[in-house]
DNA sequence: TAATTATTTAAGCAAATACTTAAATAAAAA
DNA sequence: TTTTTATTTAAGTATTTGCTTAAATAATTA
């Protein structure tokens, strides 16, 4: 694709589109992490499992995968994409792995989560 | 897979379990609808047009292909994307189309956003 | 030590995603 | 009316995602 300017409207504004560029140059760290940890509660089943911890404070894979209705695999490797990044830790008790949300971003999505909010069933 | 419980643990608490899958049919549908706008807000890309967007109040097609330095028909997609489930709405002028967040969500999308800070670049 | 239990990892696969290029719309200007 | 400009849509494709089943770890119990 062409890099060039490909805007040429006459109304183009481009001391807009240049302050836009060095606006986001500033904070492209702040949005790289942000967007990733949205991608990740972006998915309904990772987003449940952060609710259900938000709720519970600690749950294990077999209680997820129990309460979800999923596989354990399929728990394990979701659990282990947020793991990754640090959105939520790990503690062992005996054969027993509890996850909890990690502190590093427990406010971002503690915000997030207060928008769930119930809702009565229409009959 | 198996939907019977699967987790067999001697610890494992029956009650929360059942607490829990009510606690989440309650507020099915509002998880639903968040962990949608999560997931589009996850993609890096469409994340930075609702920075731009918050930032400019409003902007078009061409803009977004100039700051952003890709195709108009990659932003085009991304836009459709949005506006398909009211993140995003537009407005005409001439052959130009302005697109704007759309009150609808508008807060919830102002709180994330907000968490969206300025580094220095470390040289 | 051998068997059981909880969890993770790996391989495979279908579906979703995000781009590309080319064509189709729609409004403005020549 | 023809051409240009802004945008959208469509078709094609490579990559990513999220599951499945089977195997590997690791801790507990018999």
């Amino acid at each position: 694709m062409k890099l060039e300017t490909s805007c040429i409207r006459a109304e183009a504004d481009h001391t807009q589109i240049l302050r836009c560029k060095e606006d986001l140059n500033m904070v492209s760290t702040s949005i790289e992490g942000i967007s990733k940890i949205m991608a990740l509660a972006g998915n309904e089943v990772r987003f449940k499992i952060l609710f259900l911890l938000k709720r519970e404070t600690e749950l294990c894979p077999c209680d997820f995968a129990d309460i979800l209705e999923m596989s354990v695999p399929a728990i394990s490797q979701h659990l282990r994409k947020m793991k990754d990044v640090n959105v939520i830790t790990t503690r062992r008790d005996g054969q027993t792995i509890f996850y909890r949300i990690s502190k590093k971003n427990e406010d971002f999505l503690t915000a997030i989560l207060s928008n769930v909010t119930s809702e009565r069933k229409i009959a």
